[in-house]
DNA sequence: CGATGCATGTAAGCTGTTACATGATTGC
DNA sequence: GCAATCATGTAACAGCTTACATGCATCG
């Protein structure tokens, strides 16, 4: 039994927790989330959907009462336990650490830049990452109250890990000269 | 000219930082860290820092007093400008929120698991965490003090925030039912 | 009746991985 | 002399992206 791939325990996630619900709505989720990873481009999602139900993993009924052609997907029981599987996989090594942060692998090398630069590039990542972190917990605050306490508990992790971001720029630039 | 891919980014850093170094050395730069995504494998660093060679970002000369065929690579005029510019890339709305989290991603479908299953597996998540901020703080002591200061600032934002993913998982521990 | 959104898909490409293969050097 | 490390590379594939293409539905 193959591993699913994140990309495919998300979906199958997402299914799950929209159905019955059509391809473009898995789409719209992964896209929904200011801190989703993902592009969920359709030429990555609609072949992966199709693997997915090729493999037992969710069920699509094509809607009669819709001329195009949409299908409604739902999750199998098999689906169900794949991904119960997937979820347990995440006690990994290699996936608990598999953080990347663009802006930490760039402040590695941030002396190859003259002081005054630094100081402009750290203060312009200080203010992106404030809007960024307005948004998360704006998303936050939308999903408050709802039914989906883990929907929340995931949403509050990313706005959780953007304040130490945040924090940690700021120590970055106390080690800076002032302007 | 084309953009820098981020292995390419921090490849080119690391030759910069090192130099003269082999590519090997390189590799091994990039796996020290703890808290590196990169695995680094030959596969794809041996054919990228030829590539960074051909556009002449790199130069390399073959160390006659070698038997190994082995090339030592420094950076070049050019080159410091390419890596000048990667960094400056960082502040794009896209890289600042392409944090990827395995175990948030998961975190959104935990109602999928039964009570006691939640539990087992958030506790051995917490359990692993720790483990690896240990080992993000042993890394981060063991350059402190050294003359690479920013190399000290990007360790010490890997372990912000690993501590941070770990408060949050306390706080997913807490939202769940006692054993 | 035209713009926007819903809905699905293909083709090509980028970026990295694993697995395999080779050989020299160094230290015990 | 044998194992571990240094050193470089190739082939196949995995996983996702961008760009393109198509067409129906809905609302103003």
């Amino acid at each position: 039994m193959r591993k699913l791939s994140e990309l495919e325990g998300v979906s199958l996630g997402l299914v799950r927790k929209h159905q019955p619900c059509t391809a473009y709505r898995v789409r719209c989720a992964l896209k929904e989330a200011p801190s989703s990873h993902w592009r969920a481009s359709a030429g990555s999602l609609y072949p992966l959907l199709n693997r997915l139900e090729d493999e037992g993993l969710i069920a699509s009924t094509s809607d009669a009462g819709d001329g195009r052609g949409r299908s409604l997907l739902r999750i199998t029981a098999a689906g169900r336990r794949r991904l119960r599987n997937w979820i347990l996989s995440g006690v990994e090594r290699k996936l608990i650490a598999s953080v990347t942060d663009p802006v930490r692998s760039r402040t590695f090398f941030l002396d190859s830049l003259d002081e005054k630069q630094q100081v402009q590039l750290v203060e312009e990542l200080i203010a992106q990452l404030e809007t960024y972190l307005a948004e998360t917990e704006t998303h936050l605050a939308n999903i408050a109250g709802g039914e989906d306490r883990f929907g929340y508990l995931g949403a509050l992790g990313a706005v959780t890990v953007t304040k130490a971001r945040l924090d940690w720029l700021r120590t970055v630039r106390e080690h800076l000269p002032d302007k």
